[in-house]
DNA sequence: AATATTAAAGATAATTTTATCCTTAATTTT
DNA sequence: AAAATTAAGGATAAAATTATCTTTAATATT
């Protein structure tokens, strides 16, 4: 559905929201450890959603420094990431590519979509990051006992 | 949601499955113009969906030749327009990115996806090429008026 | 059979996405 | 203050997607 960018970007934020606190920071090493992603991609990403505009994470540099999630972020819907990561065009667009979609200008599948995609943007834009972040199940790949 | 090829995929049978029959095919010319795509792009997604594993839609060269659609593929679901273009993954696959998804191995949105997924799963599965075509929405970017 | 028309096929190019690497800056610990 | 640790930033590379072009093959019309 998404892009891999996203994808990371959601599994990232979801892990830092259970592994670190205001004194328990989570390094670059340890994210991409605990989704399975390419360190150095994911660095790169984890710095588009703690940049100055997005600022969906927070980081500290030096010993002890890492990556945290403030307790006002996580209160927020989990759209924010994919917001942030310029993917949420994949949710709120049409299904065929058109612009300027309405129920004024409706597309071909508009009748059959239109309710879907209300439940996708409900979905994100209701639940929060600590709402999902509390399920714990799994955000790797090969981990397939996270939940017992 | 889906990738800029499917997109134009899914109009271009639309289209077709409109503006063609038996003796009436449409040339790559007026289908590129019906739905406001790039001629020779168009060209490569038309043989992808009509080569010979695909067949979803079928053509014939030559003067009035042209692409049409069959009665048997014009009740068959939109998904096999995805899955000729490679894309179903994009609706079958998990919105984290994990493998090997399943309620027995679910990823941390598994619970608030889950059934969005089988909504969207069936809107392709279960409506037919013909059943979209006859509703008359509009197919291309410009054209506000289709619906009149 | 010759000609005109249309799609098929394959090569190529541009752009975007995904991924990696290296240097710099910030912070903490000693 | 010095050293160690960690993220930030920027440059680069690889791969996939999107788009274009040219030549060839097939079919119908004359
Ligand atoms: S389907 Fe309808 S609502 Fe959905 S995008 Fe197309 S026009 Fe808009
Ligand atoms: S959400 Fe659940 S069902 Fe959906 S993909 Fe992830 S694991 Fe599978």
């Amino acid at each position: 559905m998404f892009s891999k960018s996203t994808e990371y970007a959601l599994r990232a934020t979801i892990f830092i929201a259970r592994n670190s606190s205001a004194d328990t920071k989570v390094s670059i090493q340890s994210i991409a450890e605990g989704i399975g992603a390419p360190k150095p991609f994911i660095a790169k990403i984890l710095q588009q959603l703690s940049n100055k505009q997005n600022q969906v994470i927070s980081s500290t540099p030096g010993p002890s420094g890492g990556f945290f999630i403030t307790k006002e972020k996580r209160s927020k819907p989990i759209y924010i990431v994919i917001e942030a990561m310029g993917d949420s065009t994949i949710i709120e667009n049409c299904v065929l590519g058109l612009p300027n979609c309405s129920d004024a200008a409706p597309c071909s599948m508009h009748k059959v979509y239109k309710n879907i995609r209300k439940d996708l943007l409900s979905m994100f834009k209701d639940r929060t990051i600590d709402e999902i972040a509390k399920s714990k199940d799994r955000l790797i790949p090969t981990d397939f006992s996270c939940k017992e």
